[in-house]
RNA sequence: GACCCGAUAGCUCAGCUGGUAGAGCACGCGGCUUUUAACCGCUAGGUCGUGGGUUCGAGCCCCACUCGGGUCACCA
């Protein structure tokens, strides 16, 4: 049914070659609004029955006829109004246009507002206009207020059509332009957030001959006339790092960072993310920033429509624990101390697959993840890691074997990672060459030597605290939302 | 990449141990001047994801493929 018109597309056909033998234009230039939907129902004061003129435009969502007249709904970004035509009203050559509206079109209406027996508040239509034909059927569900709660019946649930056409998805569901509504209202409120406190909004390349601040495998690409392979971008951090140099004391950028790697609930190939540096600052500082971020941020979200109950209840200050002391609870016995076969017993007793064939390090990070994050609800800053597991932080203070470096977690999840950052160029050419030989050895992975980062850090880069934020993922912890899907208008899909 | 589940009318879904396809809504026609999941009557609408196979006979059983969902792996 793909290309073959089937019998309800054929109807909206003739309908509209009906309008245009009418001397109609089916698809209009712009229409003249006074008010939005909800305005307009908002503009009649309780216990008011007739208020004055207003034009309002949008979808029709629903229509009952009544013989001589008809009801419909007309839904806008704002929300939905009553409408009520009356052929004796309209008179009969346009009231019997109105047989050739559907349900989906777009049409702006001029009428009277008016108080219907059971109090809603309606437009009495004394002109309507076409403004965009459908020609397709939009899945609309039948929707019934049910002790003022919304419920709908049937309706558009194949999830993979939601996603392929989201333009449907949220054409039909108010809900879901909520939770869009909510990321815009978030993503603006860290900007100003950040702004606020002096930090300017770069962009950095997307397109970079080499790839690295994260370890994951890269989009590749290739330039013609430079003739040379071009990434995609896997962090930011490199570039940011290097506008510290050049002397902007606080700079973050908000964009997609692309890693080729699965696709599951938490994962799609282009994602957003946050990250920002503040010269001069080490990582117990930016904890206090983060913290009051996250707060701004939910906020922002807690007042959108219909999401305040969503947002999870954030207290400040956000619970501490180190990285090292937790897991040793869980674990009854030093972490640290063990060695690499006790900590392979440890793994393999705990249920974690392929233990075996671990290295020291991702033992350690999936016992912690085990036992420790994936336990952690309440937002938790995890301070202090094992430098085996944060190769570009900076040593701490007073305790070589870990770094000063913070994650916060909240329901299971990471929310932002974020360190002291690294600084000294020989400790950095000495971490580069680790990854060349890494790479060297077939993992993908690994980052090459990146000399023009190395050129920036030995005209002297000032200590700084860098932090990473997943947008998807605050979006999905602050909407309470399962699936990245749900929170990305166009999620990667195979095609079609 | 592995395993499990799914794909039937425009939408949401039924379809028994294999016997020739069903409902509700939407659409079309008729009726109805305050309805709101409007209502009442009538009609139409399907290559059962694709391609093979088994069978007298396949929506149903078998194989392969496509797409999706889930779980896992991967993702410091």
């Amino acid at each position: 049914m793909t290309d073959e018109l089937n019998f309800v597309q054929k109807a909206r056909r003739e309908k509209l070659e009906a309008l245009v033998a009418m001397g109609i234009t089916p698809f209009a230039y712009g229409y003249e609004r006074t008010h939005h939907a909800v305005e307009a129902v908002a503009s009649l004061a309780a216990g008011v029955e007739e208020g004055g003129l207003v034009r309002v435009a949008g979808r029709l969502v629903a229509w009952r006829g009544h013989g001589k007249t008809s009801f419909a709904h007309l839904a806008d970004s704002s929300g939905r109004i009553q409408l009520y035509f009356r052929r004796d009203e309209l008179g009969d050559a346009v009231f019997a246009q109105l047989a050739l509206y559907d349900v989906g079109d777009v049409v702006g209406v001029a009428g009277t507002l008016m108080r219907t027996r059971t109090g809603e508040v309606t437009v009495r239509v004394t002109a309507v206009e076409m403004l965009a034909k459908s020609l397709r059927p939009l899945p609309f569900g039948k929707e019934e207020i049910v002790d003022g709660v919304t419920v709908r019946h049937s309706g558009f649930a194949d999830p993979e059509q939601r996603y392929r056409q989201r333009y449907a998805d949220l054409a039909v569901h108010p809900e879901v332009r909520a939770v869009f509504l909510a990321r815009a209202r978030l993503v603006s409120a860290i900007r100003g957030f950040l702004d606020g406190r002096g930090f300017l909004e770069v962009e950095t390349p997307v397109l970079q001959p080499l790839y690295g601040g994260a370890a994951a495998r890269p989009f590749t690409t290739r330039h013609n006339a430079l003739d040379m392979p071009l990434f995609l971008r896997i962090a930011d951090e490199l570039y940011l790092k290097r506008l510290i140099v050049g002397g902007f004391d606080r700079v973050y950028e908000i964009g997609h960072d692309f890693r080729n790697e699965g696709i599951d609930r938490t994962h799609n190939p282009e994602f957003t993310m946050l990250e920002f540096y503040q010269g001069f600052a080490d990582y117990e500082e930016m904890m206090t920033v983060v913290e009051a971020l996250i707060t701004h941020a939910a906020d922002a979200v807690r007042a959108v429509s219909g999401m305040g109950e969503r947002v999870p209840a954030l207290r400040s200050p956000f619970r501490r624990i180190e990285w090292v002391s937790s897991l040793t609870a869980e674990l009854g016995c030093d972490a640290m101390s063990l060695t690499d076969a006790e900590l392979r017993a440890e793994a393999e007793r705990r249920g974690i697959d392929h233990a075996s064939t671990m290295s020291r390090p991702k033992l350690l990070d999936e016992l912690f993840g085990a036992l420790v994050e994936s336990r952690i609800v309440e937002p938790t800053f995890v301070v202090d890691y094992p430098v085996e597991l944060s190769p570009l932080a900076k040593p701490k203070r007073g305790n070589p074997a870990l770094t000063e470096r913070f994650e916060l977690f909240a329901k299971g999840r990471e929310l932002a990672n974020a360190f002291s950052e690294l600084n000294d160029p020989i400790d950095q050419r000495q971490r580069f060459e680790a990854q060349a030989r890494l790479r060297a050895e077939g993992d993908e992975e690994a980052t090459g030597v990146d000399e023009d980062y190395l050129r920036a850090m030995e005209y002297g880069m000032p200590p700084m605290g860098g932090v990473g934020i997943g947008i998807d993922r605050l979006v999905m912890y602050l909407t309470d939302t399962a699936h990245i899907r749900d929170v990305i208008l166009f999620p990667t899909m195979r095609a079609e």
